[in-house]
DNA sequence: ACCTGAACACCGTTCAAGT
DNA sequence: ACCTGAACACCGTTCAAGT
């Protein structure tokens, strides 16, 4: 996770950026939203932090290593939100509807950054282990909450991990469809993303075989 | 959609193909399957196809409609897919349970097509109308599947859409994160992808709320 | 209609060099 | 250590031209 308060120069005017690093970043994150996972490029990113074009490669062996430090930046970001919510719940029950809203909230707000995170931009996971690591990170907070949910005996007794993994795909998959425009019209039908995801949260609370 | 059987031409000699369009999407869709959304060139494609480097633009108005029509062809195709598993089930039950053992099955085959199909690679979907055609028929698959399975009481009275937009989320979900490789700790727990997925799909069906 | 070749403005990346 | 400028091999796209 690179720092995000910039550094001040220990030389000043020796160099452009007292943190050249996360000068790049600040540039790729804007240059993201505004133009997509494709429009963000080592070249565009210099220029926009003022550096001359391969002065990117001190600090990224190459643009997947750029998009992967966006990417990482974002997972722990979304882990942190995550947790924050679940501290703000009443109970495990609140939490798991929080974590739900908060999921699809973020993937709403950024969208550009949510398909970076889940894309693939970044194709060699393995390659930047930093990245998997923070989204685990982001999963690990919907397994304790399951298992405390389990404790509290409002989810069925099981493997906390596999129900994690349930929760995790459903509202994945809805996120993922909302910033895909790909539900547009149901969106519509039931009169707002919000709307429609209580609906979806219940049904699997409640599961879909008949009462 | 476009023709899956190329045309002879009708000047031979005249023509490098019969049908260039079709080259172009073969040979785009090879590239896509060995080096991603982010291999697949105008340039790369009309390479491939034994063409001019300008000679696509007389198919594509750009690159993005070139990667939209692959995209449609991989939806289409999707749906096909989902409408012979379901035709193929027994009963509606067994139908629900095909389409998520095909969804996921598709997604493992050809990877990158459905990333293409799914990520930001063609993001006006607004400009081709037919992309999201196919994508709704595919969906209208799952929501008559659930209609017909609410009929034969195998799942609870509700509006089928909403329905399908849980099945479909988790589902889709599921597939999206295996396809990342970010399930695969937790596939190798379950010992395998279709083990995992039959323990979804149990949950989905039964809920997670307390028995 | 269909295709070509040259050209323009961009890329990612490498290399030799400067402080 | 950190940054620059020139260069190489690529892009997407446009344009004038050829059949």
């Amino acid at each position: 996770m690179p720092s995000s308060k910039r550094r001040v120069s220990k030389q000043p005017g020796k160099f452009h950026h007292g943190d050249l690093r996360w000068a790049l970043l600040e540039a790729a994150s804007r240059l993201l939203d505004q133009h997509g996972p494709l429009g963000v490029g080592l070249r565009a990113a210099a220029r926009l932090a003022g550096v001359s074009q391969t002065a990117p490669y001190r600090h990224f062996a190459d643009k997947e290593a750029l998009l992967a430090a966006v990417a990482e930046q974002g997972l722990t970001d979304l882990g942190d939100r995550l947790r924050a919510a679940v501290a703000g719940a009443g109970d495990p029950l609140a939490a798991l509807r929080a974590i739900a809203r908060t999921y699809v909230t973020a993937a709403k707000e950024r969208p550009q950054l949510f398909r970076l995170m889940f894309g693939p931009e970044v194709a060699d996971k393995v390659r930047y282990p930093a990245v998997r690591d923070a989204g685990e990170r982001a999963f690990d907070v919907v397994v304790a909450t399951l298992a405390a949910a389990q404790r509290a005996g409002q989810v069925r007794e099981g493997d906390p991990v596999e129900q994690a993994v349930a929760h995790w795909s459903a509202v994945h998959g809805f996120a993922s469809l909302i910033v895909d425009g790909r539900l547009s019209g149901q969106v519509e039908r039931a009169g707002g993303v919000a709307e429609l995801g209580e609906r979806l949260a219940d049904l699997l609370r409640w599961g879909m075989a008949p009462r």
